[in-house]
DNA sequence: AATTTAAATGCAACACGGTTGCATTTGTAA
DNA sequence: TTACAAATGCAACCGTGTTGCATTTAAATT
């Protein structure tokens, strides 16, 4: 039982060590692919409250710790990872065949010509597709 | 009482007539921004059948009258005019400030640069900000 | 105009994602 | 060990969206 990189992301993020965080941490390392709450639910066996769950998914999120994405399912989906920082934004890939959903670094960035009088501020991209493994 | 606009869209689609039918359509016409149940709901005050009405929206969205789209906010909105095709995508600006949802088309379109194994069959855009009104 | 038929409606019930309030438990710092 | 804040579990709730079924209605047929 590895916990211990989950022992050091929870300490500096000054969150409070659970078993439940722990085995969310493990989960995200795990899996490399974003995660809904029903992916989650699923995986960890122990049953899990579903108000607990989601609150630590956003203090999660909150800490920097994972980010969500909004793919076209009407989900949200939790990958692990900071999220994408202004001028630094990366794509997320869903395949319509499998349904994961990849995020994509280092896709060339939008050029954008909006209309004047309206100013962008994040622009976030989603690609379908099929992926390599399909 | 100006129906003969709709009254064309529904014949020329093969739909049957009906009052709300005729309703949704001139709320579409007016509104110009994408609209979500829960707004058309609020717009028309005559009360409507919930799933009547999601039933009009896929079958008016199936025969190509309107659109969907799929923001942050996780609940779809429907807006006038037939689905963007292939190759052919149109961006959608979601204003921070009044959540309006604006279509914006003769965007410049994403330069990709997928990874090999991947094909991208669909692009969605969403961009967030200020719009001319806020 | 009356009849027929398929499609549209209204209603109730449901599934699911997500949130909130509150009492109880647990991690951690003193 | 104690004390306190934070995390948990539970129940109840809200909103979106769907489904089954009986009833009504639009529109084609006679």
């Amino acid at each position: 039982m590895d916990n211990q990189q989950s022992e050091q992301l929870l300490q500096r993020k000054g969150l409070k060590k659970t078993k439940l965080r722990h085995a969310l941490i493990q989960h995200f390392i795990k899996t490399q692919h974003a995660q809904s709450y029903a992916d989650i639910k699923q995986a960890l066996m122990e049953a899990t409250d579903k108000s607990t769950l989601y609150r630590n998914l956003t203090a999660f999120e909150h800490a920097g710790l994972i980010h969500s994405i909004n793919d076209y399912s009407g989900v949200t989906k939790y990958a692990f990872g900071e999220a994408p920082i202004q001028g630094n934004e990366h794509a997320h890939f869903v395949c319509e065949c499998c349904e994961t959903v990849y995020c994509m670094d280092g896709l060339a960035p939008l050029q954008l010509d909006i209309p004047k009088g309206f100013r962008a501020k994040r622009v976030q991209t989603i690609i379908r597709g099929i992926c390599a493994d399909c």
